[in-house]
DNA sequence: GATGAATGAGTATTCATTCAT
DNA sequence: GATGAATGAATACTCATTCAT
């Protein structure tokens, strides 16, 4: 079973720059009101309301308030992935490594809200939609997979597979940590944390010392 | 604002063994609609039948749905806890840490139900309810910090506070991590997980290579 | 596929004589609304209300707004065929015919309402529940089958199979007729009615009219 | 209160062929929706769609949704009436009185889906429009009397004013019949149905049987 | 004249909670 | 203490109709 790389979302508005522009206000309107309220508190009506138009619109746009889930967390990935486009995948260096999670890190603090939101409700979506997500989850994790796997392809790190796929997996999920668990981190800035996690991630991993060295 | 170690929720029946007892069979209920369904769409209806007692009856026990939920996390938090005690605190060696680890590791592998019921749920709690959690949550953190520091303390590791901070937070992160991530690790079972984390987590601390050349 | 005499509506509650109770009261109201405003514009609310209950009581006795129809239809003919048991269905002479027409055509008269509701609205019944209405008028055209075919039987009449079950038919309609046709039959009363139509349905049939000749 | 013969459906395009091109379009989509689902159950944007245009060319031929009952209930009248012209009215013969049911079945059975969507549709007419399709019922079952009149007329027939009245309900009802009964009828194809309801309506009239021993 | 996007009143249905028995 | 019938506020979604382009 191959997986589309889109789930279409019906309209029954015709125009796709109207449909681009109405789920753009839609998704800004529905981040903030999930983030307040999570999904299931919050009425299609306030979406309405604070995507700026009418419930009969929000309903030309969409088929049903999962729908808006959906769009929300597709569209917080897409961006998220977008954003991360500038990581130099083919560095090879422990720095560029470092350099990504430092990037990947920046990504999510700017993102504060969506990557709460994705987080905390994508497990409302249905069994229909979910795979979609967890496909491009697994396309984030794939770019820390391949990061990690140049750099000891180059013989800076040893590693196994088995520990380069859960380096990776850590790596992720430190990101997502930096906005789900903000109550227990307020004692660190993006920069401190950045740093710390970098050095509690990287400092045991063969060649670390020895590159740190060089640079001193 | 002291808080309380329990926030009260009334009952409008006196006898405690009463209590206790149908309050056992709500949360077994409970926490195997709310793993299937999540919170917001099991009704209150299923929980007293799968309680095995009326909807009548449930609210003698509970004020609001939302208690329920309460109960849910409460009891889960206490039965970690009471499950860690076993953790020898008193170790102070790197031994002793990793032993800390696989022993939560464990507790959360054979609670995975109730520990992903509580990750995805608590956020569903009031203002009111949700300090009460976070207080147990910050408890077991505390627990992975003492023992972290007992190590610095024995000089066997060698880390400033920020970094003892951070890494208890990572250490129970991972844990649940495989909860709520298991989709994503299907290629360990517990043991090589435990494995690989722990190498992961602490071949980076200054004082952990040595620990384990001398153990060779 | 055999088709149960009756197609089960789910209730919630429990106790039969209160389901009794509480669906007399729907159907009643639901009926005078029905006939008002068909089905289509009568609102759950509306016969909620109607039939003393809340919207919320209302659904505890049923699942959806077409099982209020169909458990009018139901009801319906369930009453016109209690009321129709005391035809003769014995009697195999024309008096006994006639009598059992004049007898249908009363019922008709007095349930007036609710016959004109059932005709005009059981084609909204699902696909699902049609059948059972069906059956059920299949019935009652039958009890007149029989009827006519007793007087073949005893001589009285000369008919063919087929133009027992058209006639048969054809009582039936005229029945209806006085119910959905009342606007182009201001004129009569339902005795005239009656005795207008008896004439034409039996006038024709052979032996009619010597039976009449000899009660002169 | 006089009642014009028309009542005319507000349109805000003047040019009267384009009015009437695309109310062609309009029934024609319309009948064969209404025939699935029923007025209610079918939408003002289906209509459009199957008439071939936009929701927003409908409404500039319409004022309302009901406006379309209306016209499709109007022009099944007409188209009725048209064909029912060929009839000679006349005759004043038994043989021309069951030529003309005869050909009124027919025209029955090649329109079936038309007569069964007016048949159980019309009532969803307002009281505002309601009459002027009574009117056309009225006309019609007006021919019937005509005819039978005649054969009266010509003493061919022996009835009261008030039997012929009923008859000529009893012939139009039994057309009608053969569409919304046909469920029930299914034993018999257009040729029988007639030729059983001709017997069963005309056996019993006085001069009937002369008329048939004399054509013997 | 034609289009189709926008509107929002309206509707069926659900479900947490109460309370008389 | 236990039960389950009653309640009605709340909510997702629909659809006839309008009107700017």
């Amino acid at each position: 079973m191959r997986l589309e790389n889109k789930r279409e979302v019906q309209s029954s508005v015709k125009d796709e720059r109207l449909i681009e522009m109405r789920r753009d206000q839609m998704i800004k309107g529905a981040v903030s009101l999930f983030k307040q309220k999570g999904f299931h508190r919050t009425t299609t009506r306030e979406i309405a309301k604070a995507s700026g138009f009418s419930i009969g619109t929000l309903y030309e746009y969409i088929r049903t308030k999962e729908d808006v889930l959906y769009l929300v967390c597709d569209r917080i990935y897409d961006e998220v992935r977008v954003r991360l486009h500038d990581m130099e995948l083919d560095g090879g260096t422990l720095q560029s490594l470092s350099r990504g999670i430092a990037h990947y890190f920046k990504v999510v603090d700017s993102m504060q809200d969506e990557v709460l939101v994705m987080y905390q409700e994508a497990k409302s979506l249905s069994k229909d939609a979910l795979p979609y997500v967890l496909k491009k989850e697994l396309e984030m994790t794939k770019m820390f997979e391949t990061l990690i796997q140049k750099c000891v392809d180059e013989g800076e790190l040893v590693m196994e597979q088995d520990e380069i796929h859960l380096l990776a997996q850590n790596i992720f999920v430190q990101g997502q940590m930096w906005a789900f668990r903000r109550w227990a981190l307020r004692k660190y800035n993006i920069d401190q944390y950045t740093d710390r996690q970098t050095e509690l991630l990287l400092k045991g991993v063969r060649g670390y010392q020895a590159a740190v060295n060089k640079g001193e």
